[in-house]
This record gives structure tokens, C-alpha cells and sequence, in this order.
DNA sequence: TCAAAAGTAGACAGGTCGGTCTACCTATAG
DNA sequence: CTATAGGTAGACCGACCTGTCTACTTTTGA
């Protein structure tokens, strides 16, 4: 493998499971086995690579996502198909997407909470892009537009309670709670 | 005022605005103009400053939390108060709290992710008082505890979402779209 | 074939981290 | 009056931080 990209699977890991400022570079390398100068290399500071390791996370979980989607009709089966893939997810029944730490965008989020930086923006731009895939399967259920994002706001925001209540309170349940909610109105 | 309050308070406020493990010990000191000698008098350890700093923003943004709640009607009018209240502190409206940087116990959560910890214990403990606080609003509209239950889960879901997005995407009126939902199934 | 690119190990620099300690200075309660 | 608790400033400790650098090796593609 390339060993950017080792590079990066290795970080994203290591900043997913013990928090971004408490990893230091040098762990990184130790657990990927590659040089610094290598590193550095291929990133000009450590914020470069955390910023690499967010877009990665978009990428993997964004499939992974999108491929529970795609495994069930589109529209309302679709979107409470959301909320199983959730459960799945914080019960760690999913392989594809590492053991549940909470949201890896809302935790870099917190870390970086400045909205202007390279990395909250990243993950800004992760909740827009799934938020965008929601959209779409709400679209099909509904003529008006109006309607349609009144609908997608609701999912979206029960989601991401659903992710906190997960982490925070470790309620792991959130996520089927949330969905009988949608189920009852959609 | 008290050294170890006027401690905690600072760090509180450097914690929350930049992050708790991107603040050292000597930055707190420095702007709170205490030794570090008095500090470790009162704390055995940074996580023990950081727990009293968790602890300190659960009673005073409770209190502004409460005193929201009661200023109006109990039962669904304290319920949608709620998110004009969160409506307030995303805007930077409120005096009590400061500026809005998140959630400090998601915040807190996400640099402290392991369950167990006392810091992230804390953070849950504080997200169930104020689930308590609104379940006892919920508990005046219904008869049925099943039914109350489960919109203390909608209304605690929602908030949760509504700060997340707030933070995150920077989507301030997070709240009001919130309220809007509650207030068409209330 | 052989230069360029990408890799290696790890010493090093300058700084910050959490935490300890000495030495001294109030304030106050018995 | 004086013992004690709580405070001050800041030197110091060892560990760790990000990032640079030297010196050398491997891979690769024109």
C-alpha cells in the first residue's frame, strides 16, 4: 500500500480512538512503521495530516453509507434504512467503518472549533455532503419542495441527536428510538 | 472570590473556547494570575481541574437552562422556550453562558472518549439532569408514561441534533427549525 | 543504465507539557 | 503571640511535542 495513505489510515485510527491533540506524530509513525522524514514528506505539518485524515473518514464512511442506502428500495425505505445502519454502527456490528468513538467529524469538530479552519470545515462539508444524500431519498416521497427539506431537517437533525446521545450518554438504543419516530410521521 | 472557584472558572473558559487538552496548566495560570502551587493545592491533577471545570458549567448553564424554563408556563409552553432559549445562546444572546462554542460536554466527551473516565461521566451525568428537566414538562401533557417517554426521546433528540448542527455546519437557526417540528406534534 | 524520487533510522533543536519543590509571605483563629 | 493554612514567584524535572536535518538505501521509469 502507499504509504501516504498508510500514513493516513493510521492517524485516522489513532485520532479516532484516543482524540487528536493526544496523539502525537511520533506515535503515528511508531504504529504505521514509517520514517518522519517520509511523513513530512508528504505533508507539510501535522495539521495537513489531520485534515487528510478527516477527508479519508469522509470517504470511507460515505461509501460505507451510501452503501446501506443503495441496499434497500429508495425513498421511505431508504431513510429508515438510515437509522439500522446507525444501530449497526454504535452496536459495532459494521466492519467496513471502525469500533464506535462517537462522530469522528463532531469530535474534530470540537477540537477545532474554530469554523474557519481547514479542518472543521472538512467535517462541515462531510455533514452537508450526507446530508445531501438524505435529500435525495426524501425527494422522492414528496411534490414540494418546501416539504421535502422541512422532512430532510427533521431526519437530519434526529440523526445527529441520535449519534450524540450514542457517545455522550452511551445510550446505544438512540438510534432505533429516533427511527420509530420517523416511522410514525414519514 | 475563592482561588479554587476563580481557577476553575478560567480554565473553564479556556477549555471551552480553544480546547481542553490544546490548554496547558500554565495558561490557565497565567491568565488567572494564580500559582501553581495554589493550583495543586486545591487539584491533585489536570484531569481533576478539568472534572471541576465539567462540573462547574453543569450548574451554571442549568441554572440558565432553569430559569429559562421558568420564566414561562410549564408544560408546552417551557417546552418550546426550550429551543428559544437554544435559539438565544447559538446567537450569542445570553449573558449567563458564554459565547457559543458547542456543547462543553460534547466537547468534553470528544477529547475524553473512553466511558469510564470521571470527565466524560460527568458530561453524561449532566445531559441526564437535563433529559429529567424536560421529562418533568413532558409529564404534564400526558397521562400515559409510554407517551411521555417518548417525547422526552423527540424532544431530547432534537436539541441534541440542533446543537451539533449549530456547531458543526454553523447552522444557527438549528434551533428554531427544531421548535418548529416539536411545535407541529405537540 | 542511471538519475531522480521516495524511502530508511534516528539525532537533534527549541519549546511546552504536567507536576514538584524551595523559600518566602500573609491572614486569621485559638 | 503564634501556629497553621493558604497564598506568592518561579526554578526545576523528565518527558514529550512538532519539525529539521544528515547520511544512507531502495525503487522506479525514461
Amino acid at each position: 500500500m502507499d504509504k501516504q495513505e498508510q500514513l493516513v489510515r493510521t492517524a485516522f485510527k489513532l485520532f479516532y480512538t484516543r482524540g487528536i491533540h493526544a496523539v502525537g506524530i511520533n506515535l503515528v509513525l511508531a504504529e504505521s512503521g514509517i520514517a518522519k522524514k517520509t511523513l513530512y514528506h508528504h505533508f507539510p505539518s501535522k495539521e495537513h495530516l489531520v485534515e487528510a485524515a478527516v477527508r479519508y473518514r469522509d470517504r470511507s464512511y460515505r461509501a460505507w453509507f451510501i452503501s446501506r442506502l443503495d441496499g434497500v428500495s429508495p425513498g421511505r425505505p431508504a431513510l429508515l434504512e438510515l437509522f439500522n445502519a446507525l444501530d449497526d454502527w454504535f452496536h459495532n456490528r459494521v466492519s467496513d467503518i471502525d469500533h464506535f468513538h462517537g462522530c469522528f467529524f463532531i469530535n474534530a469538530s470540537a477540537e477545532f472549533g474554530d469554523r474557519d479552519s481547514a479542518i472543521h470545515r472538512a467535517c462541515a462539508e462531510h455533514k452537508a455532503g450526507i446530508t445531501m444524500l438524505i435529500r435525495k431519498h426524501v425527494a422522492l416521497l414528496y411534490l414540494s419542495e418546501k416539504k421535502a427539506d422541512e422532512i430532510t431537517r427533521l431526519v437530519v437533525l434526529l440523526k445527529e441527536g441520535a449519534i450524540s446521545l450514542a457517545h455522550v450518554q452511551g445510550n446505544l438504543d438512540a438510534a432505533l428510538e429516533a427511527k420509530g419516530i420517523v416511522e410514525g410521521l414519514l
